[in-house]
DNA sequence: CGTGTAAGGAATTCTGACACG
DNA sequence: CGTGTAAGGAATTCTGACACG
């Protein structure tokens, strides 16, 4: 139940994470994480969100783009590269 | 490391346990729970404040005060009743 | 004692935009 | 594309007090 509870604001999760909260709500605008709202608008996030945020960070050290994460959330191999004779 | 992690605001806690954010400020002035703070003095509460939270609702419901609930944190037993002949 | 409430201020978060590259 | 920042507003939280009992 505690892990999945979407009950962190953004800044913890900032604290957290060591990112930006830039980065952060750019991340969930490229639909790699999906906090919960609360009803003034407010951002919530998981124990799992904070895995998952870190997971991207690291990949997006190592040189994926978002729109690699999102399409391969477990298996991180590199786009085969288009050969140009 | 995650249920006693203080990340959760005053809000989130009264969501999680149904009190007011008034028992919640009033059980921490009476020394029953102990959140951490921000920098600018916002409250932080962890999941392990939330179950002692709702074990303090549980025992104030049953007839407890707070001065009890803070000498045995564990057995709560109604103190002897002094006897005057 | 335990809790509700209105009051005013302060900390936190939100969105949309401009910037750079 | 990925991220920083200044801008203005809105949601959230804080404290101290008055009230009732």
């Amino acid at each position: 139940m505690a892990v999945e509870s979407k009950v962190m604001s953004i800044g913890v999760v900032c604290e957290l994470t060591g990112l930006t909260e830039r980065k952060i709500r750019y991340y969930e605008q490229r639909k790699l994480i999906f906090p919960d709202r609360t009803k003034g608008g407010n951002r919530r996030y998981s124990f799992q969100d904070v895995e998952k945020l870190m997971d991207i960070h690291q990949k997006m050290q190592e040189g994926f783009n978002t729109v690699e994460l999102r399409e391969s959330p477990r298996s991180h191999r590199r786009r085969c590269t288009p050969i140009y004779p």
